[in-house]
DNA sequence: TCAGCTGTGTATCTTTTGATACCGTGTGGA
DNA sequence: TCCACACGGTATCAAAAGATACACAGCTGA
């Protein structure tokens, strides 16, 4: 079992001495549940997070439906709300944690300084926005040209990947939230799979054939 | 009739007297004409263009439809060539200038050295990622949630607003590919507008009433 | 145990969008 | 002048997706 200390060593992305000493210094380790809420919109963004453990699920709100930005898994942060914090704006999504993470977080008014002081972390910015910018993309295009049924397909896919299991537990009604469609059209498609012998339901959870 | 160097000069929000002498020193002036290719997808980024004056666009190619990223204004970049420069990597995109364009370019390697150096860069460029994101959220929340011709009347006040005329010159088959959908459709859709007296149509031109 | 909530299956209907095809009409250049 | 080509109008057909409604099953807490 690491400690939160073990995982924070594995940040070697900054090699700075000078800098992980500030990392330390000013960085404090925090557990969070899932289901707990790490920013809201229209909150100023206090502290900015890299997450050592976990995943924060970030996305935005509109009337009734949401739009999914990104995950933020371990190693990563949340463009989102470095941006929110370097320019001192209230944050315009919403982070979501979506099981036991951990994350290290920094008051928010270091990070212009770093960003001019330290080449690793002015990299590491860099690299997450052009990062999230790609993902958003990606995203855009799987809307404008796959079918749903493509895209369930994908996203069960990476899933299971990702998580190393060819069970995916969620639901109907939230993987149309996370496709940005509705529960019924999901079903529908879910339905045509099973008898396609692609997948197998279970309440709750889809079996990857 | 603006100079280059008159345009230059307008660049206030780098106002490190260092730095602007490296602009100056470093930076090259250079004119484009509608249609000119700036870079294309697979090609390695030499220049980081700031635009004077005029703009460009920025699309990717996926077989025969494309995505529009944005559209470089004055006083803007382009991240996706900045992300592209800083990382060395290839660009992933097309940027075709629309307009007689005038654009301050400087060579990719000194960007790093910019992000460390000066304050204003890093904030500039922090700032154009922000707004790019921003941008392409709204373009996303534009597909999942409303329908066409509502995509379409948003475009075109937004168009006539920018260029401060009731009348948008602009084919059906060019304001489809600007809305990821086809020509067809976007006739059909324009006709019904002009029924109902939102617009007047001409050859190669639409008024907005 | 029972009420109520969540999760799922399914039918029906409508709207939106896309695909294809065909035909005009300007327009600019050979 | 004439032809090729870009532009635009429209009809027809099909597919995709959403909305609504209803039924039922499983689970959970009072």
């Amino acid at each position: 079992m690491d400690t939160a200390n073990d995982l924070f060593k594995k940040l070697t992305f900054f090699p700075e001495p000078e800098f992980r000493e500030e990392l330390l210094k000013h960085g404090q380790v925090v557990s969070f549940n899932k289901g707990d809420v790490i920013v809201k919109d229209g909150q100023y963004v206090k502290f900015l997070p890299i997450v050592l453990k976990g995943a924060i699920r970030v996305f935005q709100q509109k009337e009734d439906r949401e739009i999914l930005l990104y995950y933020v898994k371990a190693e990563e942060t949340c463009t989102m709300s470095l941006a929110a914090a370097y320019f001192n704006n209230k944050s315009t999504s919403h982070g979501v944690v979506t099981e036991p993470t951990e994350l290290l977080i920094f008051p928010s008014s270091l990070i212009d300084q770093w960003q001019l002081k330290y080449p690793s972390w002015n990299k590491y910015v860099m690299h997450m926005f052009r990062r999230r910018y790609d993902e958003l993309i990606n995203s855009f295009e799987g809307i404008v040209f796959d079918h749903i049924p493509h895209r369930v397909l994908e996203y069960l896919k990476r899933k299971g990947l990702d998580e190393n299991t060819k069970t995916v537990h969620i639901s109907h009604e939230h993987l149309a939230r996370e496709l940005g469609s509705t529960r019924v059209v999901i079903s529908r498609i879910l339905k045509q799979f099973e008898r396609d012998k692609k997948i197998k339901l279970f309440r709750g959870a889809i079996e990857l054939l």
